[in-house]
DNA sequence: CTTATATTTGCATCACAGTTGCAAATATAT
DNA sequence: ATATATTTGCAACTGTGATGCAAATATAAG
């Protein structure tokens, strides 16, 4: 089976491939300065460009929580290059601080208001399943 | 009345009373650039500062879209000075690109997961009352 | 497998948001 | 009206992320 790079249609370099290990191996979204530490060694410029291009072709998606670093999980097949707002839920643990993406199926509260409601993202906090 | 300002707490300085006026006059959520718009002159550190106090003090709250400036909106009264999450949407129209933030009653998806959430923030996009 | 072309990387450098220390100015309390 | 506490403005700094360009590497074609 083809790479996610390959499928995706960029080149797959050495420096891509570490990224994208190090994000899909985690089971919570993650920080550019996390990726930085599981590096070790790596080039500032690259780390930013490879990031950027795999938010535009789909392959992660950023979780932004107010006073807090942007995050990045890998994304879902249903995830588009332009829209990638997921309709899921992230939850942030009040004890260990890790975000995880949770599925959700579209709920109740989408016709609550006098907006029409495309797509969703709940940001929650709370605890863990590891931290109960 | 007192006004907000005494309220909380803190000197009521003629740019702290025009920096609130332009966020509370405003029926969303706005961002620096918008605030430093309307202010004309300013000091920019100052502007900083002032965000921080009002964030701190619990009078606005800020409101965090991937890839896009904070934004900032009056705060409830049930908002609390160490945590800004508040239980309501923030929807983001799709013509106009303004957020609001939409009352919430606390829903069905909150023990639809194995976590146990406190607080949660649904980001929406959508079209908003005034752009359908 | 070799070569040509397209893409990516690393470097130097820049732009900009947000912060800090400190002295002057202003607000509050007495 | 004055003393004290707080805020403001300035200059300078820090860290994040972006850009142009040449060298290095990946992919496609023969």
């Amino acid at each position: 089976m083809k790479s996610i790079l390959k499928r995706k249609n960029i080149s797959e370099t050495p420096f891509r491939k570490s990224v994208l290990e190090i994000i899909s191996d985690s089971s919570s979204a993650v920080s550019i300065s996390y990726i930085e530490n599981k590096l070790g060694e790596y080039n500032r410029v690259t780390l930013y460009r490879t990031i950027k291009t795999f938010l535009e072709t789909g392959i992660i998606h950023s979780i932004s929580i107010a006073g807090e670093d942007l995050r990045y999980a890998m994304c879902e097949d249903t995830c588009q290059q332009d829209n990638h707002i997921h309709n899921h839920l992230h939850l942030q643990c009040t004890q260990c601080n890790s975000v995880y993406c949770v599925d959700l199926p579209a709920d109740s509260f989408i016709n609550k208001s006098n907006h029409l409601i495309d797509s969703f993202e709940v940001h929650a906090k709370g605890v863990c399943e590891h931290c109960q």
